[in-house]
RNA sequence: GGGCGCGUAGCUCAGCGGGAGAGCGCUUGCUUCACACGCAAGAGGUCGUAGGUUCAAAUCCUGCCGCGCCCA
């Protein structure tokens, strides 16, 4: 490609974000503006992120939230504040094991054999080598994370954090210990929190049974989509209300395989018109069951060993065989013996699923476990939300986080794994129980030195739901958490609303007696263009790294910020809108590059008032405008809205109108009035371009340092809305008056051209009919830009009533303008094309005749809606009388 | 079953009481001295449906139809 050889330009005609991006990413951080310090006289802004899984790598749903608090900080930053934006990484407790095991599968080893200490050093080693990954990554968005104080969940400090928290609450009796059902993974052979499991509908089969009574008088029918549980029932549950079964309570049935004798109870929980009224209860793999059992004092029957399969505890023609082989076996079983009463399959049924590995939760019993004792935090966490300590954005995620609470059950935070943070509890051979943050070496109940650290590590979410303020230092009174904490926002999707974000306020409010932060952003999930999913099997995911590579950072984020509204739940996201947003850092490069031909650099200089024309007291006024509207929305967070106000200031109010109206007085006039020119366009663009930043980080750093006004753009000012609030309002407002008959003109003469094939170069006359005074100045207000714009040879104007033929007559806000014409152009396409704007303005004109005729319109309509409507009236019977005389003349 | 959200141009979405908008796609013309990742012009919509409120409804209310998500 050509290069342009002129000394004071230099910029390429296109903008590379592969050449400016890496220079900036490292520069930004080696001089240290995204480091904050505490104490500090500023105000304070802080964000923390959502940890990402040191095992993951960076998608696109990351690359959004990452864009939208990058956004905000950096705004923040620009505002002056003290401004953290704190990253981090978390350990993922069963991911990372995984990721680690089968590293060492491939080598041959099992974990076991290696044993916990050097497995968990292996874990350790891969992190290491691999945690980094994401967090270059995340740096490669630009994102202005303090780096310094980049935190693990494992961290020294984090894990300090976690003991002291444990501690804590069990000495507040918020933390106990107990045998009770858990959600059971038989792949991963740990437990899971409620939050964990994932319910999903499957078809599988809807069983009925009999259980013959005791007294060989008859039996009852129980229906049940896992026949294999029957192994382990205990009891059979009826209504207290439900009449069909009142007399068969307190009596017994008798198990069919074992001859166990199963009592007949009354339990509220059952509900009269599932299956046949009556149900089998399995208390030790049902979460309704167990609590049925506990009522009735029932004795829990494991039947199923860690892996799902059925265990000695069962009849021994199943021991061994795995849960579903044992479905089969024992529904043969009952058929066999004649007790099935029918079968309903396929039979569509939610069944729980594990969150990472998708294998069907399994209720099981598992030994002593801890949990944390939710009902005390419950209150606390929503009088936050209520008395608006905590906002949420948009507010309905407010009614789904206090529902979410409302129906908390206790948190099973126990996980049977070797990575993560060890539960701080240990155990003698008498069982007494010592908790404590420091490694005790006795029993803090009999002295006993041969204890046992509890062999559990806990739930990661236990950790992080610390974050907020184990990052800043909690529990020490940190500096950085006096000035931190609260944080100003979390931003995360809404996936992770009850996993995370209402446990961090609990915990909060628990711990550090206030909420984590004051507000909750809450955005939607990146989809591809149609709004699916992405997914490997569908082949539409879309790599943020590889976009990066291909587009840079600056289109991925403008692209996602432009996306980014607040209504709608999830973000259609396609290569297409990436595209746009690589055209739009384009279209600003070159902006950048006329102007800067044009200013010598150093701080432009707005004229004073007088010396600006008109065309530049319109681009002041858009440009406030724009300004404003920025700042509105970024105050709600409506990114989308924000993107939109700047992508159309550049693009279709700076690039195609201004810029090319201004082309005159820059190139083709007295050096004072270029000098004038350059200055205000250079002045809009370097406040522009900080406007931009935010969002747009790379691009408009590289222009800005041409400007040579500071040294960088991440920590120059930002432009808030009240500071030139005149230039929308005083001189504008003239401009802005006087704009729309200008653009209508020049698009009805560019129309009339492009209708009529007319060569750019071929200039064009113009007569504009004067039939109001208004008329003429409003034309010879824009006259060089009309001229220019349009291809306008001479413009002269003529009275009303003028009978000129051999011309075409262009409508211009009901005004008429003549193009003289010889014979030389398509009278059947000009035919046409009037046909067609007669009918509309026919039936405008109609529009507002019927509403005019409407008595109640004029008396209860506002003043200036009535007579809104009464011009639109007049112009629209103008230009229809002024096209039916076109199209007569036309001989049409 | 309970709750939430959404049905507006071919696609993805904004607008949320007074003249139907954007981006992409489409058509036509243009190597116009910032940009073809561009410029200019244009086509394209009974705003899901039925009713109600109002002088006025895409916009507020109700029913219905369709789609999605969360919880049980």
């Amino acid at each position: 490609m050509a290069q342009r050889a002129a000394p004071e330009f230099e910029l390429p005609p296109q903008y590379d974000p592969a050449a400016v991006e890496p220079r900036w990413t490292r520069e930004w951080i080696e001089r240290g503006y995204f480091h904050a310090t505490a104490p500090s006289d500023r105000r304070p802004y802080c964000i923390v992120i959502p940890p990402p899984n040191v095992t993951g790598r960076l998608h696109v749903g990351h690359a959004l939230g990452r864009t939208l608090e990058d956004a905000l900080v950096r705004r923040a930053r620009m505002q002056g504040f003290e401004t953290l934006w704190l990253p981090g990484t978390d350990h993922a407790g069963i991911a990372t094991q995984v990721v680690v095991e089968r590293e060492l599968r491939k080598e041959g080893i099992d974990r076991r054999d290696l044993g916990r200490d050097r497995f968990v050093e292996r874990v350790w080693a891969w992190k290491e080598q691999y945690g980094n990954e994401i967090v270059d990554q995340i740096r490669r968005m630009g994102a202005s994370c303090d780096w310094d104080r980049l935190r693990f969940t494992m961290d020294e400090g984090l894990s300090r954090a976690v003991r002291v928290a444990f501690v804590r609450w069990y000495e507040q009796d918020l933390i106990y210990r107990g045998e009770r059902l858990v959600n059971w993974c038989p792949t991963d052979q740990t437990g899971l929190s409620d939050s964990e499991v994932e319910h999903e509908e499957v078809d599988g089969e809807l069983v009925t049974f009999r259980y013959p009574l005791s007294d060989g008088s008859g039996s009852v029918e129980v229906a049940t989509t896992r026949v294999e549980t029957m192994l382990g029932d205990t009891c059979i549950a009826v209504n207290p209300d439900d009449e069909r079964y009142r007399d068969l309570v307190g009596k017994t049935v008798r198990h069919p395989f074992d001859g166990r004798e199963l009592p007949i109870v009354a339990d509220a929980a059952v509900d009269q018109d599932f299956g046949t009224g009556a149900v089998k209860v399995t208390p030790a793999h049902d979460p309704i069951d167990f609590e049925i059992g506990q009522r009735a004092g029932l004795r829990l029957l494991n039947i199923f060993d860690a892996e799902a399969r059925i265990n000695e505890n069962a009849a021994e023609e199943f021991y061994g065989l795995g849960r579903y082989d044992a479905r089969v076996a024992v529904r043969d079983e009952l058929e066999k013996l004649g007790l099935i009463v029918s079968e309903e399959r396929p039979y569509r049924h939610a069944v729980g699923h594990c969150y990472r590995c998708h294998s069907e939760i399994e209720p099981w019993i598992s030994g002593l476990q801890w949990f944390v004792a939710v009902e005390p935090m419950k209150g606390p966490a929503k009088q936050a939300a209520l008395d608006g300590r905590v906002r949420f954005w948009p507010e309905r995620w407010a009614k789904a986080y206090m529902t979410w609470l409302d129906n908390l059950r206790d948190w099973n935070i126990s996980r049977q794994l070797w990575w993560g943070h060890r539960i701080p509890a240990w155990y003698c051979r008498d069982g007494h129980v010592t908790v404590a943050v420091e490694d005790p070496t006795a029993c803090s109940e009999c002295g006993s030195v041969e204890i046992e650290q509890d062999p559990n590590v806990l739930d990661t979410w236990f950790s992080s739901q610390l974050w907020p303020f184990s990052t800043l230092g909690w529990p020490d009174q940190t500096e950085d958490l006096r000035l931190f904490y609260p944080n100003t926002v979390l931003v995360t999707a809404y996936e992770i609303l009850y996993l995370w974000v209402a446990r961090m306020i609990m915990s909060g409010l628990s711990l550090v007696g206030d909420v984590p932060f004051r507000q909750v952003l809450i955005h939607g999930l990146v989809r591809d263009a149609h709004g699916r999913k992405m997914s490997k099997s569908l082949g539409n995911v879309i790599d943020p790294i590889e976009i990066i590579d291909r587009y840079g950072a600056d289109a991925l984020r403008f692209s996602l910020a432009r996306s980014a509204t607040g209504g709608q739940q999830d973000i259609p996201l396609s290569e297409e809108s990436i595209e746009g947003g690589r055209n739009f850092a384009n279209k600003l490069w070159n902006a950048a590059r006329l102007v800067l031909r044009a200013f010598p650099g150093g701080e432009p200089q707005l004229p004073p008032e007088e010396r600006l024309t008109l065309t530049e007291r319109w681009l002041l006024s858009r440009h406030q405008r724009c300004v404003r509207e920025v700042n509105e929305a970024l105050d709600r967070y409506e990114f989308a809205v924000g993107a939109t106000a700047i992508h159309r200031f550049v693009w279709a109010e700076f690039c195609d109108w201004a810029l090319e109206m201004e082309k005159e007085r820059l190139y083709e006039r007295s050096p004072e009035e270029r000098s004038d020119a350059a200055n205000v366009l250079a002045w809009v663009l370097e406040r522009t371009l900080r406007l931009l930043h935010p969002v747009m980080p790379f691009v408009t750093e590289e222009i800005w340092q041409r400007f040579g006004v500071g040294p960088s753009i991440s920590v120059a000012p930002w432009p808030d809305a009240d500071e030139h609030p005149e230039h929308e309002t005083g001189p504008g407002a003239e401009a802005e008056s006087l704009f729309p008959f200008f653009e209508e003109l020049v698009t009805a003469v560019r129309r009339f051209r492009n209708d009529h094939s007319i060569p750019p170069k071929t200039l064009v006359d113009i007569r504009v009919v004067e039939r109001r005074p208004q008329v003429r100045p409003a034309v010879l207000a824009f006259e060089p830009e009309i001229r220019r714009l349009a291809g306008v040879g001479t413009i002269a104007f003529v009275p009303e009533g003028d009978e000129t033929t051999g011309c075409v007559r262009l409508l211009v806000r009901g005004e008429q303008v003549l193009i003289p014409v010889g014979d030389l152009f398509d009278v059947e396409a000009e035919l046409t094309r009037l046909r067609r704007r007669l009918a509309e303005a026919e039936a405008d004109r109609d529009r507002a005749r019927d509403k005019l005729a409407n008595g109640a319109f004029r008396s209860k309509a506002p003043a200036e809606v009535v007579a809104a409507e009464e011009s639109k009236l007049q112009r629209a019977e103008r230009e229809a009388t002024s096209l039916g005389e076109q199209i007569a003349e036309l001989g049409g």
